[in-house]
Formats: structure tokens, sequence, C-alpha cells
DNA sequence: TCAATATAGTTGCGAGAGCAATCATTTCCG
DNA sequence: CGGAAATGATTGCTCTCGCAACTATATTGA
């Protein structure tokens, strides 16, 4: 099968999104430093904020974070210990544990989030076009689409 | 100062992005398995090949990889081994040692790189509209200049 | 000139996360 | 029912990579 080679235009949209997403994503996790979270926790306290009763299952969260179950685990760890998430054990199935945001981890979420919104706008949204977030929000929905026909 | 909370367009711009990058660079470098590769390697071996003399410094090599110098030793310990890469000591500067891409590394980035490019069309180009690629290339360019600007 | 500083690279250590193996529990079906 | 398979979670091991400390060389300026 011949090679179809990317077009400069093409090749432009693939060098920039490889080069700068690495480098936004470090930004955007300097701005957490000073609340005491990385950007896995954010997500981490992020996803239980949006869950019924702000709880999951294990794997369940660890299915929306992309992390296995190991790494959940480990990940885990540390916000136990900070107290901002607690572990139960579920009475209906034996081998279930919930991960469960604590008033701690939901007050720090709440710390955090316009400052890790501002630094969101300041890094990457402001500096767009409204037509650009729009091709972005278009074209990552398309991309992630294709990727779940692919697995499948 | 009051939060300046993103508008549904923005937060769809910004939850698909972080969303899908992550899986759309596992798949890629899923993709690269059988060459024996992985992305670190690969970019690796492409920038070298795009160098003059298809050698680079050791620390200009780190800095466009994004990596640490110490990263860069590390990752050099696999190519190294594997004789895609040759470390030379510098004549002139007896601090320096370049990273030389070596035959060896130049074939198997020839043999991989139509089938990654591959994957790049199959991934990511070829599921978007034109507009899309180029908004895409023209934001993530404003972003990354945008970041540049904020770290001097 | 030659000491202070800067630059290039490596090393020890620790954090994050994946894989494979393991254990416990539940579900499925013969 | 009861054994086999599936599911949920953890642990041991390993890999990658960053930080801080260190070594070696080069540059600078008093």
């Amino acid at each position: 099968m011949a090679t179809r080679w990317l077009t400069p235009q093409e090749m432009a949209a693939w060098r920039s999104f490889i080069e700068t997403t690495g480098d936004l994503m470090k930004a955007i996790e300097k701005d957490l430093v000073p609340y005491g979270l990385d950007r896995g926790d954010y997500q981490l306290l992020a996803m239980l904020s949006e869950a019924p009763d702000q709880r999951l299952r294990m794997c369940d969260l660890a299915d929306s974070l992309r992390l296995t179950r190991s790494g959940l685990t480990r990940r885990m760890e540390g916000v136990l210990k900070k107290k901002l998430v607690a572990r139960v054990q579920s009475d209906d199935d034996g081998r279930v544990a919930y991960a469960s945001l604590t008033p701690k981890g939901f007050n720090l979420l709440k710390t955090a989030a316009p400052g890790h919104l501002e630094s969101v706008r300041r890094l990457m949204i402001d500096v767009l076009t409204p037509t650009e977030i729009k091709s972005i929000a278009s074209a990552f929905g398309k991309i992630s689409e294709n990727l779940s026909r692919e697995q499948s």
C-alpha cells in the first residue's frame, strides 16, 4: 500500500498539536501546585464531584481517569492520606470498593477550581478565536468517536 | 477577581481535548510496537534525522524533546543499546557529547515512518475536515506562542 | 592569571503508572 | 448444587522521568 504522506497543512496541524500539548499540560499543572494538587488528583476529585453521591466504584473511576485498576490503587494512596477521598466498602458486593469524596476534598476542589479554570482560560481559551474553539471541540469529539470505533 | 467561568462551548473544547489527547497518543504509540519503538524513541530518531549531520548535542536534543538532561540520559540508554544512536564526544568542547543517528537507526526510522504517518492519518487527520485541520494548526500555534511569552 | 561562575552531562533517589500474578467474591451454567 | 469463569481490587516488579547533587570542562572578569 502506498504511503499517503501528510500535506504541509496536515503536518503543521499534527506538529503543532504534539509539540504543544505537553507544554500546555505542564503549565496548567504548575498552576495547581499552590493547592497541593497535581493534575491527576484534580481530575480524580473533579470526577468524583460530578458523580451521584460524589462517589464511584474504583474500577469505574479508573476507566474515566484512563488509569488501570492498579494505577488507580496507587493514586488513591495519596488522596486517602490527605483525607480528600475516603474508601468505602460496598454492602451489596464484597468485591467492590467505592472512592468517596470527603467534605475536605470537596472544599479543596471548590477552592482550586477557579484558579484552574483561570489557567485554562489564560493558557488556551483566551488565545483562540471562537471558530478555533468550535473546531477543537468538534475535532476532538470526532477523534474520540473514531477511537472508540477502533477499539471495538 | 471574579472567576470567569467557561461557556459551554469553551468547556466542550477543553473537555474533548483533555479527554481525547491521551487516548490518541496511546493508540498511535501502540502502532509503533511492531517496530520495537515507543513514541519517545521515535521522536528522538525523528529529531536527529532532521538535524545537520543527523546529530545533536545532548542538551539541545533534550530541549527539543521536552526532556530534562537527566531524562534524556536515561532514554539514550535504550537507543544506544539498540545501536540506533551513537554517542560521540566533541573535540572542541570536552563537556559536550553528541547523539548521532546511526545507519541502523536511520533505516529503522525510514521503515517505521510510513506506518506511523498512516496511524496519524487514520486516527486523526482523516476524520477531520480541512477547516478543523487548519484550526488545529493555528490554535496550537497560538497556544505555543503564548506559552513561550509566559515563560520569558 | 586564576578564582568564581556557568554549562554539559551523569547519578542516586523517589514518584507515577502499567503488566502479570494473586486473592476474594460473585455469577453463570451443567 | 457446585465447579468454572468473570469481576474487582491489590501487590510485586519494572520502566520512565524529574529533582537535586555531583563531576568535569569552559568562560568570565577582577
